[in-house]
DNA sequence: ACACCCCATCAATATTTTTTGATATATCAA
DNA sequence: TTGATATATCAAAAAATATTGATGGGGTGT
């Protein structure tokens, strides 16, 4: 790929959160409104301990924030790291100029 | 997210392909070329038995395909994948109508 | 036919990731 | 302060994924 400005391994990490059917869950219902734990905890139907394992891999993916307000704590999504996921994949598009293969022998 | 067309499993697979760090650099080389598998060993530097593992997780997630020319196989980029998880992703950006969370007390 | 080569697959092992249950921390309310 | 609640973290167990080395199928050339 030629060179671009964003970090491949970011990249790979933000892959690496959405790959999990449960972390793709929660992205999905934050996309409508920020939630709180209990929240998320109910909707999904998850244990507490669960959940927080994986909004703490989502955050770091960097692909949600979480923001505290008394005991309640906040997640909602970082849309800007989603953009740059998506303007990853967006370069594959653009590649009107892959070659055929050389032959082997 | 509202209705739409894309299966969510199938997009789940796609991100999970894309999660290896050796899956992606085999992405990537393939991006400017069709290759087989001798050259993907030489240039990944790996065995050729874990390279045909996650040649198949990629087939697998729709992102690759493959075609036979006598003893070798040639691996190329399913761009239309790429566009599918592009267009996934392309939807959070979307999301102006993020509300923000009720109260929980 | 034979020998050789490219690649896929398999079984065993190793590694990574996830789950679970227990505990800790911090906040709030009384 | 005391007790209750929300969440994070930890260690151990479980589950999923990846690696390795061996084997086998199919194609090629002799």
């Amino acid at each position: 790929m030629q060179a671009t400005s964003y970090d491949s391994t970011l990249v790979g990490f933000g892959f690496r959160a959405l790959a999990e059917p449960l972390r793709l869950k929660i992205v999905e219902l934050l996309r409508s409104q920020e939630l709180c734990v209990c929240e998320l905890c109910e909707r999904l139907e998850v244990n507490q301990s669960k959940l927080s394992f994986h909004l703490k891999n989502l955050k770091d993916a960097n692909l949600i924030r979480s923001r505290q307000q008394g005991r309640w704590m906040y997640y909602s999504l970082n849309l800007a790291q989603f953009v740059v996921l998506e303007q990853y994949l967006a370069e594959y598009r653009r590649s009107f100029d892959i070659l055929p293969a050389q032959d082997c022998d």
